[in-house]
Order: structure tokens, then C-alpha cells, then sequence
DNA sequence: TTAATAAATTAGGTTCGTCTAATTTATTTT
DNA sequence: AAAATAAATTAGACGAACCTAATTTATTAA
């Protein structure tokens, strides 16, 4: 089995590899992880020797399809888990990161699936994130930025790209729900400031940053 | 807070106190815990230092008031996790023990409580230990070992000693289901040997060793 | 293209939790 | 009570995962 921090590392080179492209500095690594960058150069060539990255001195990271397998793992772990937090435990979407980066860790693929089973093989997390399979698959997600859409657009709330307890409480207070409808009623030149009819014909006002945060889908 | 590790030092000493006395040997540690005697002499100092158990020189360890609090902690969260893998995943009482070794280390008083409610506040784990409430306070079972009934009596089959998965599965296999009756039918002088009438009249022969590993209430 | 800056690595150290081998302290047995 | 055995500790090492300070390698700017 892997250590958390293997883990913790995989997990950080996936989705700074999704997000940013194919190859990953040790300094991006070094700062999501909260550690210096020497750590970061150590821990790569240890991981390497495992074969769970490809490491090329100063040229930065990237995983070899078994990291790539056990980074997804825990994604899926985290994810299955958030949602157990959430739908079982009635812990609301802003309080379950933390716990779920710990419950990720668990390992049994076989208590992985049963806690798929026992949640109803959900989709998403509570976040809208995707839930990869059993497999190891993920539903690639058509959603797309807020910040995209014109004057008159609509769509369905699916997704947020900021997960911060600030900004997930910041939309409760504010009426955003997910799976809700909105619909872009007029974008401000000036400011790129939004107004959104949401569901119940509500109008908001938001700023460019959280349309840049709001992911929306059909 | 503590590490894994830390902690399951902690379960040991208290498993190991509650079982044989006051004071716990080096070497009783390093069997349980699977790990060579300097090895425990060296985590027993660190130990110490953080004031979670008193310890002296060649003369054995004990949990201080914090070590307690931690360790019941602990069990209370393995325990709780175990009736939730039986109750709501589907698991078995001979198959939660390890998963339930990992679980019990997340750490959040919060979620604990959270899931004692979700589960209904449950008294006993599967093998009927009795788990111990939020407050850390343990129900003193009243439960005695068979092997001390005489012909004729009875009692109400509430817990084990011997939580290996073969011992469970043999009962299982036999008829013995936790909550059932039991009534001693005979003792064979000869080798201890005893005729049991299981629920529904079934008689089941069980030797000393069994008889000794099964704990029956009133 | 050289100089300045930023990024990454090496060198050397620390703590945690483990080990083996050697030694000391306790407990039994004679 | 002395000798033999068993239990525990000390000494010295090691790997994992981290650190700081110094150095090297890349990148960007002049």
C-alpha cells in the first residue's frame, strides 16, 4: 500500500496536471502540498523509484498510468465519502473537505463499493464534482464556465470551480442551489457584473469572480 | 493531535490494563502491537514525554487520565464504525475488524457523534462490546463467561472473547447468533465439554475452549 | 548574449517509528 | 545466595518525510 503522503502527492499531481497540462513544476507542488520545494524533490524521486510518476530532474513531474489509477482511487474515495457526509450524516457542503481528506485514505476497494452501493451509485459529489467508476473512470463534464455565457444564456447550476468554505457559503447566503436554473439577464460593460434570475425568478447580482466560479451545463 | 501510531499504543495499554492489571510489560506491548521490545521502550519514553502514560524503567507503563481519554476515544469510534459497516453496508461481524482499525483514526468528535446518531445510538458494536458514550464513560458489562455455568442454567448470548474472523465464523456455522438464548443442557466431567440448546431447541456440543470465549448476560 | 532573476537541486540536519546486537536489570531455579 | 534465564534497556542504524542554507540550472530581461 501507499503512504498518505504518497497519496497526498499523487492526488496533487493529477489535478494540477487536469488543470494546468501535461507537466507539473515542483514548485506548484510544493505549494498546494504546504511543503518547501526540497521535500517536493525528494518525495518525486522516492515516488519514481516506485514507478507511480515520471520525473525528470528540473523538468518536472507527471504520473505513469498506475499513479494515474491510484490518484483517481482517491478521488473517487473522497468523493463517495463527501457525499455520504452530506446525504447521511446532514453535514452541509461546505464542511465535508477536510473529513473526506482523511476518509479517502481508507483503503479497501471493497468498502469503496459497497459505500457506492449503500449511496446509491451518485454521480456527482455534493459539489457537482464527478464521481469516477469502479474502474477508475471518469465522465468527462460538459459544464462550462459561467463567464461564458451572453446576455439571455440559461442554463443548469452543476458545478463550482472554488470549493472554499467562504465562497460555497457566500452562494447558500445568496439563493444559489445546486441543480437550479439560471439565467443571464444582463451582463454590465463596465464591471462585468451579472444579473441572474434564479430559480423562483430571484434576481442576484454577482461579481465577474463568481461567474468565473459557477459552472452551468445545457 | 496524535499519530496512528501513538494511538494504537494507547488502545493496547488499555486493552492490556482492563485485561491483566494495573501495570503493562514492555514485551506484552511489543506481542500485540507486533513490534520488537526496543522499539516500545523508545515510544513509551516519547510517550511520556506528552503525558499520556506514566512510565518507569523496567517497571512497566500505564495510561495517565489524557491516555485514557484518547484510548476510550478511540474504541468508541472503532465500534462505532463497526456497526456502521454491519448495519448499513452489509458487512459481517467477522469482517469489519480491519476496516474498522483504520476508521477509528479519523479524527473528529464531531463526526463520531454525527454517526452514533445516524446509528441510532447503539449500545454494542457486532461481538456485543459495549461502545462507550461521548462523554468517554464505559457500561461495566455484567456478562460472564459460559464456562462458569453450571448444568441448567442459562442466559442470553451477548458477547465474545475471542474476536478472530475463524472463531466468529464457527459460530456463525454452529447457530450462535449474539441476542439468542442458551441454556446448559449438561458438562461432560471428563473433557468440559458442553451440550448447549441454542434457540429454536437446536443442541449444539462445544468444548471448554468455546465455552470459555462466549459471554452471556443475566 | 550576457546579466539578473526565478526555479530546482544538493548537502546536511531533524523527528518519528522502526530495527539488530550488546548490555543491563529482574526474576526464577537450583 | 548464586547461577541461569528472561525481560528490558542502551547503542547505533535506517527509511520516510520534512526542514534550512548553499548551489546549480532555467528562464527572462536588458
Amino acid at each position: 500500500m501507499h503512504s498518505f503522503t504518497e497519496e497526498n502527492y499523487l492526488k496533487a499531481i493529477y489535478k494540477l496536471q487536469e488543470a494546468n497540462g501535461l507537466v507539473v513544476a515542483t514548485s506548484s507542488l510544493a505549494q498546494v502540498l504546504e511543503v518547501h520545494a526540497p521535500s517536493v524533490t525528494d518525495m518525486l524521486k522516492r515516488m519514481a523509484g516506485k514507478k507511480l510518476v515520471t520525473y525528470q530532474k528540473s523538468k518536472g513531474v507527471k504520473l505513469t498510468e498506475k499513479g494515474r489509477q491510484v490518484a483517481v482511487g482517491i478521488i473517487r474515495n473522497h468523493r463517495l465519502w463527501e457525499v455520504f457526509l452530506v446525504d447521511k450524516l446532514g453535514y452541509k457542503w461546505d464542511e465535508v473537505h477536510d473529513l473526506a481528506e482523511q476518509l479517502e485514505h481508507i483503503h479497501s476497494e471493497d468498502l469503496t463499493n459497497k459505500l457506492d452501493s449503500f449511496l446509491g451509485f451518485p454521480k456527482a459529489d455534493p459539489h457537482g464534482d464527478p464521481i469516477p467508476d469502479a474502474n477508475g473512470i471518469l465522465p468527462k463534464s460538459k459544464a462550462v464556465l459561467l463567464s461564458t455565457f451572453a446576455e439571455g444564456d440559461q442554463g443548469t447550476f452543476t458545478g463550482v470551480t472554488d470549493h472554499s468554505a467562504t465562497f460555497l457559503n457566500y452562494l447558500d447566503k445568496t439563493g444559489f442551489s445546486l441543480g437550479d436554473p439560471i439565467k443571464v439577464k444582463g451582463i454590465e460593460k463596465y464591471d462585468q457584473t451579472y444579473t441572474l434570475q434564479l430559480k423562483g425568478k430571484k434576481e442576484v447580482v454577482v461579481s465577474f469572480k463568481v461567474a468565473n466560479s459557477l459552472l452551468l451545463s445545457q
